[in-house]
DNA sequence: TTATGATTAAAACGAACGTATGAATCATAA
DNA sequence: TTATGATTCATACGTTCGTTTTAATCATAA
């Protein structure tokens, strides 16, 4: 009794994991997903209710852990730093590099999940962007109190609008990491698929710590 | 015999524009854009032909102008400095700056074209992500070749990822103004639309600076 | 005024969509 | 073995989709 409907249940998740990740939302249509699951087109509705929930339950199978790993790393931080502020380089490793190093895990969907995460983050159709911002919430106040608390010289707003600029770098580089190849004759390196996650997760943290420290803007009519 | 049909040409332009970027592509149905232009459902097939040659129409309308002013900026840069590089500032300035500062010409587009545009880099459908490459490849090419010659002790491969990640953030930067609100409790500062434009450039073009001009990432087994 | 070509309008097309239904099939426990 | 509840299946429902067609309406030139 639970192996059909587990297998069943899981290879749903998995293709409409894929064909999101590839076709977006409304470019994806439960014939699609039901086809390349190899399982009936009713089955969707019967285990997930609608195409909707479906959608949501893609997300929460690995936003769950996601989020609850990215709060343990921030604690071990916390603790560790025993009341001093946490070095900022580590919160931005904590947050991304928690996020990167979940596309090398394959039983957590891997690059498909996280170029997923990554273009779902800017095709926001309405019920889907308020469910993204339910899953996050905690977890981007926790993280943001981290940074104030770590850069007590920089004002708040500005490090909200770093770590906005964060999530757009890294959201890209994950989901474009197709598009561009279109853009760009990436021919400079023949790296492999895993050789080049390898390699993203120091150059993205270089450029994110970069961009996170940078001098603070001049805004016109404002002094030094 | 002009009015009409010159008219009716940009109405349904000026809808589909406003409603792809709200909904997406796929999200967007003929009977919404010819609703809110105010035209004849048959309208679209007869001036554009087709759903995805008004969506390649939107685009070119104004991508032309922008990357002829992108080219325009540079050449100007190249010939100032007469043969020595350019400086980086300058050109990721003339890039993202170029873009950003079409934000504020409504009649180039202003924010709703942008945030379809930053939206787009990431949702691609086939057809668009195809149309994009074209449109984009001459001005990309050319602005890498300057970040090459403006930053000759770092390697190319280097500067291309880093060009990927600006865009990344910039795209996000503009295309996020909405779905990060929810994510953030934006009461931080009471900007009015056009303050907040203003404020972004500066705001970003430090970050970006700061990222291009980050510390070389040191990758597993490698020396210093 | 009338002829002509461009544009708009109303209506319909077949295809694909998400969803619902009821019967068939399965695994399990009495 | 049989009864039961869970799951799968084939099929159809009503809608909406992008597109096409044909006729009406418009602006212009002869």
């Amino acid at each position: 009794m639970e192996n059909r409907t587990v297998d069943t249940r899981e290879r749903i998740l998995d293709a409409g994991e894929r064909l999101f990740m590839a076709h977006g939302y409304e470019g994806t249509s439960m014939r699609q997903i039901t086809g390349e699951a190899g399982v009936n087109l009713a089955a969707v509705n019967y285990h997930f209710g609608s195409k909707e929930s479906l959608m949501q339950e893609v997300f929460r199978r690995r936003l769950d852990w996601l989020n609850d790993e990215r709060m343990r790393v921030l604690d071990a931080l916390e603790a560790e730093a025993g009341g001093q502020p946490v070095k900022p380089s580590a919160i931005v490793d904590a947050f991304f590099g928690t996020l990167l190093r979940m596309a090398g895990d394959e039983n957590r969907g891997g690059m498909t999940f996280l170029r997923l995460l990554g273009r779902t983050l800017t095709e926001p159709s309405e019920f889907i962007r308020a469910f993204l911002a339910h899953e996050y919430k905690a977890v981007m106040d926790r993280y943001k109190e981290a940074l104030f608390k770590a850069l007590p010289e920089v004002p708040k707003a500005e490090i909200v609008w770093r770590f906005h600029f964060m999530l757009g770098a890294t959201s890209y580089a994950i989901a474009g990491t197709d598009a561009l190849r279109l853009v760009t004759d990436w021919q400079i390196e023949a790296e492999d698929s895993t050789d080049r996650l390898d390699r993203l997760v120091p150059r993205l943290m270089s450029f994110l710590l970069g961009g996170l420290r940078a001098p603070l803007p001049q805004f016109e009519g404002e002094g030094a």
